[in-house]
DNA sequence: GTGAAAGCGCTAACAT
DNA sequence: ATGTTAGCGCTTTCAC
């Protein structure tokens, strides 16, 4: 910046004024700056800026797994706001161990982030809701909740919706024993869907909802759907809390020879690029990733613009199984 | 810092030692500045250390979309060692414009990123190319090539192997007639296909293999893969350039009523989560994002190291349609 | 409307 | 072994 002052012949000062659009600049100097920068081909140095202003332009998101689709599609469409607003989109995954959430959490404000998007491991972690508690960087939750003395945005699924819908339908074909493989137990995803499943299957007068809750993987989806299948008698109905769950689970119920949807009806949460190919059919209770990183982005750059943090509901669908 | 130094009677210069790990600091200095930064809970600004030092432990992820499961796998792996390292991890996501590939190029090198991991949507593309010439940025390519005055470390497919291996399954059943639903066409893995899959058919005796590419996407997998079913003869074996196209592929092979294995054969490039569950039986060309990105990874921080750019070459296997 | 100068928080000479 | 000082590249009073 200095090396363009020279070259315009004018004080850095006046330069930056120029490039950052200022009021009261005399289009003869503005015209002076602009080509001594084409010439040069100059750019600012957004670390220096940073450092001055406080604001870095960068976001981070503390996800539970970049890797998993839900995860990458709202990744996806956060970043495309962001990159038209000219932020950085700092990522991270925790794989599910809150540690690492903490671990994030303390790397991104020492990066001086200007905001952070939490699909956190563990909401309920003592470690990261103190950390939490002193942090006054703007926040917006994807599927999460914090107690209320924490000032967040969110985008919230209504699970029940979708869940009300499956439960309809197949409560509707004589179903009354459904079982949940359900996801980490500490994140409102798997918390609202496990209530929601029990108070619809009650509502529709079915048997008491069997529900394990562990970790989003495969292996949780096999080892307990293999155990919901030892069951006497079984369920009829299984809801699988995932696509990384799913994978298990579709193993377990091939080894175990289990017919679908003659012996047992499979329902699960999201639907993901090739799910309408995949073998069993399968009942989906879908919403929209993409749209929901889209939207989380939306809430923080509104509180970069001095908005108060706001809550989002966003719907889920139910999808029954093809026949 | 400035409070930690006062707090702790010494000088910030001091401060700053203590927390760098220098030599010279007497074991009182640590202690008294280590008790003072833990009362007050300090932590040091990354920015304005990179200000200074010019590092800034950051690293930009130039991918040509974050949502699609093998870049999300790619960018997993590389954050893993990263997050080791201390660095964080800037990502992008040009959904195949080169526009964008050039944008976060500019975007990075503004943000003065210490290292970046590129999947370019277009590896010709001029601009980037000029950009990328004058950049002094350490490089990491996941399958892409670039001139070789563009110094850069590279982690490069071998995909002759899993497809000498597909076509040696195939054409030993008698398959003579083969066709590609290719990517994009200015990156390495396309072209690499392409070349791979002509060479070994014509080794095996086959018929000129038919070749299309335009994106990675599901509709281009669609109005191609009708194309090729329009064809008379029609070819016998179908490979699928990636999980996307394949969602199209599959689309049209199931509203034309082809029948898979007895009318056509499909192979596909890449196994994602759920791919053995899929209907009907593909055969898969494999290998392992997460490792690619890893080992990106791996190669740029050796750079920061020192090292000179090199490129390592990873494999990919076969894997056949079940029977 | 423009320039001079201070300072964001840190590190690296250079003294002592 | 520690303190003093300059400066990374920018923005922002404060004069003029």
């Amino acid at each position: 910046m200095r090396i363009v002052a020279e070259r315009a012949g004018v004080a850095v000062s006046s330069v930056s004024r120029v490039l950052s659009g200022h009021e009261d600049v005399s289009s003869v100097m503005r015209n002076r700056v602009l080509d001594a920068v084409a010439a040069i081909g100059y750019e600012r140095d957004l670390l220096a800026q940073s450092l001055r202003t406080g604001a870095t332009y960068s976001v981070g998101f503390v996800a539970i797994d970049v890797a998993n689709p839900v995860i990458a599609l709202n990744a996806a469409g956060a970043e495309s706001l962001f990159r038209d607003a000219g932020y950085g989109l700092l990522i991270s995954s925790s794989g599910g161990d809150p540690d690492l959430d903490l671990h994030y959490l303390r790397h991104f404000e020492q990066r001086r982030v200007d905001g952070m998007i939490l699909s956190l491991a563990h909401e309920n972690n003592p470690d990261t809701l103190a950390l939490l508690r002193q942090l006054s960087t703007p926040l917006a939750l994807i599927d999460r909740t914090l107690p209320r003395e924490i000032p967040a945005s969110a985008v919230l699924h209504d699970h029940a919706t979708g869940i009300d819908a499956a439960v309809a339908d197949l409560a509707g074909r004589g179903h009354t024993r459904f079982a949940l493989v359900n996801g980490a137990p500490h994140v409102r995803p798997s918390k609202e869907r496990a209530r929601a499943l029990r108070r619809a299957v009650r509502a529709a007068g079915g048997e008491p909802v069997t529900v394990k809750a562990r970790a989003y993987s495969a292996e949780h989806g096999y080892t307990t759907t293999m155990s919901f299948l030892a069951a006497r008698p079984r369920p009829t109905v299984l809801f699988v809390g995932g696509n990384q769950i799913l994978a298990g689970a579709l193993r377990a119920l091939a080894e175990e020879g289990v017919r679908i949807p003659e012996d047992m009806e499979v329902v699960t949460f999201d639907k993901v690029a090739l799910s309408d190919f995949l073998r069993p059919p399968l009942g989906f209770v879908t919403r929209d990733p993409r749209g929901a990183g889209r939207l989380a982005a939306e809430l923080l750059l509104e509180q970069f613009d001095g908005a108060e943090p706001r809550t989002v509901t966003v719907p889920t669908a139910y999808e029954p199984a093809p026949r």
